[in-house]
DNA sequence: CATGAATGAGCCTTCATTCAT
DNA sequence: CATGAATGAAGGCTCATTCAT
């Protein structure tokens, strides 16, 4: 790996563990071992690794929806949907503090965000994807014509973000289970038929 | 107003507009009419009055669901709970910035916690609150048996919060319409009959 | 005991406790029960507080080497040294960190030196006084007519003091035995005779 | 000279004029002629910095003073002592402001006790040198056998220290005679042969 | 005389960034 | 490209002193 992305690593390491507040460069180049120095050679400053690293966020859900998209029409609506809901929770819950933290600096906040808008990506686009999908399954047959999907979207989605958020601003971290649990009370709830 | 809140508005309002991570004692002085002196003849400590603002946000959520206790039996459920979710919105929407910018600063979220335990509040009790509020309903036979208020409560405040969180994040600003609309397209969902 | 010398007490607590550097009017205050603002009704500055204290200093000193002129003649010499001796090292011992103190503010020790010199005081005045006895006693013909007697009251008053000295600044306490100790040793050598 | 002992040099240039009170880390980075933020490129803190200086002046004094073991049975008892006399004259002079500033910041001085507690240094060191020496010279049958060599030592140096401490209390600055003189007054009466 | 909130100057320290090697 | 000493602006906080009550 190159060092660029040993920084941006470190970078989230110390993130993650510190908060942005105590994100100083002396510890990411300690975490990345590598100098201070170093980290302007491949960096224009400290804004930029830690956008850097935001864009890195949510890597993993975002893939799980793109695949979502083919899995229109196999296994059951009901599992898909398990899926993306166990791969959001496990996604918001690690990128929580990151993605949250950026409150903290309106700058950098208004910076991701012309970002994102320019690579048309953003965290909206989750929901979005989740709609695109349900729209597809409906266009087959397998869900109610008058489902609004946009706002199952939303509900599915939102009570993961919203349930991750809370666990990790108690401190709480869930078993794999537990999880599961939560998912299924939210699915039966959104499709009571099953 | 004694100098005490007049500072806490202050901090509030500094850090609503420029963020945790520049809100400075200079600045919350500045904006309190007084010397950075006097902060400290009121507060402990700089984090102390960012705590002090803190608590003042989440009295403002369990305001609104200390009275949805009462509510129940009288309206129709429905009605209620489009009071209750254009509240937390709203609620949610003031408060957003300054209680994500928290994860920023570990220790503070740490010290929060702390606050809140003991003080038996939290962010997780409006969704409990909720779910009280919906018990109460299905004593009185105003929604069916087999609900699961539990989860109906977390989808619907969730879904209020990551809209809530979308929106700040993206830095739209919506109208009292729209959010009815949205409020009105996942109640229309959790409640398909009406 | 009036407000002025219960200040003055508290302050050489405090002064002696947390030492000069930390010696707040806030402590100095809380130490004597009263307000803040009082300091100032009684002294016109902190300053003028250390003064007052250290003017009470090497009190008991002074007070035993006035009463030793009039022992000229009775009792042995020996022994009205060994009594001068040991008031010396008690103390100087008690007031070796307040006094040692004022060098860490040059102005306060210039201050201090001005007033001492106009009352004609000053920590020098013991080993005059002893000197001045040793006279008195040498005119008696108690002692050898040619002794250095100042350079007799230099030794014993000098040993005491860097005694005094070293056991504070190693943080040990002595017991009245080991100061007895340490005064015989000290008066054999200069009286090898008895 | 790096700039680590150009930092501690300006340092003691600085405790010497303004005293440790009004010692600011401003004033030791102007006389250094370097920038605040540099004096933490060497030292941990400012406490510190004057802990690196204090162990330097002690340096002065114990080298004097193992120098002195060697000249057992050359030249004469009496000429060793004069030389050891004026240099400790002359270090304790130089060092006393610096020494007693201590006491006015009783966390300093326990971080200097410890230190010089694990190096086996520290002030009373000097006079266990002189009493060592002393003893070498009785070994060679150079003084008396009854002589009590500890109360010799503490009665030399303690006069000299003292003498040193009231200069510097004074004000007065002693030419090399006056110094001469006082060591001799002190030396023939601590050995009236001679 | 007593009070204690308000003050503001000044202190120590941190930290992102630069630049000569 | 790597380094790390040097920088200096800025931050949080303390504290002696004042003054209206």
């Amino acid at each position: 790996m190159d060092l660029k992305n040993k920084i941006a690593e470190a970078a989230e390491h110390v993130l993650l563990t510190n908060g942005l507040a105590k994100t100083t460069t002396k510890e990411i180049a300690r975490a990345a071992g590598c100098s201070e120095g170093s980290l302007y050679n491949h960096f224009r400053n400290k804004e930029d690794i830690f956008l850097y690293v935001l864009r890195g966020q949510l890597k993993n859900l975002m893939g799980t929806l793109t695949s979502l998209q083919s899995l229109a029409g196999k296994e059951t609506v009901r599992n898909n949907l398990e899926q993306v809901a166990l791969s959001a929770l496990e996604d918001f819950s690690n990128s929580m503090s990151l993605i949250c933290s950026i409150f903290s600096e309106p700058d950098i906040l208004l910076r991701h965000r012309e970002g994102f808008t320019l690579r048309n990506e953003g965290p909206h686009r989750a929901n979005e994807a989740v709609d695109i999908y349900l729209l597809k399954e409906k266009q087959q047959g397998r869900i109610r014509e008058e489902m609004d999907t946009r706002a199952v979207a939303d509900l599915l989605l939102g009570s993961c973000f919203q349930h991750a958020f809370q666990m990790n601003f108690l401190g709480n971290v869930e078993s794999h289970e537990e999880r599961i649990d939560f998912v299924n009370r939210v699915l039966n709830t959104l499709f009571p038929g099953g």
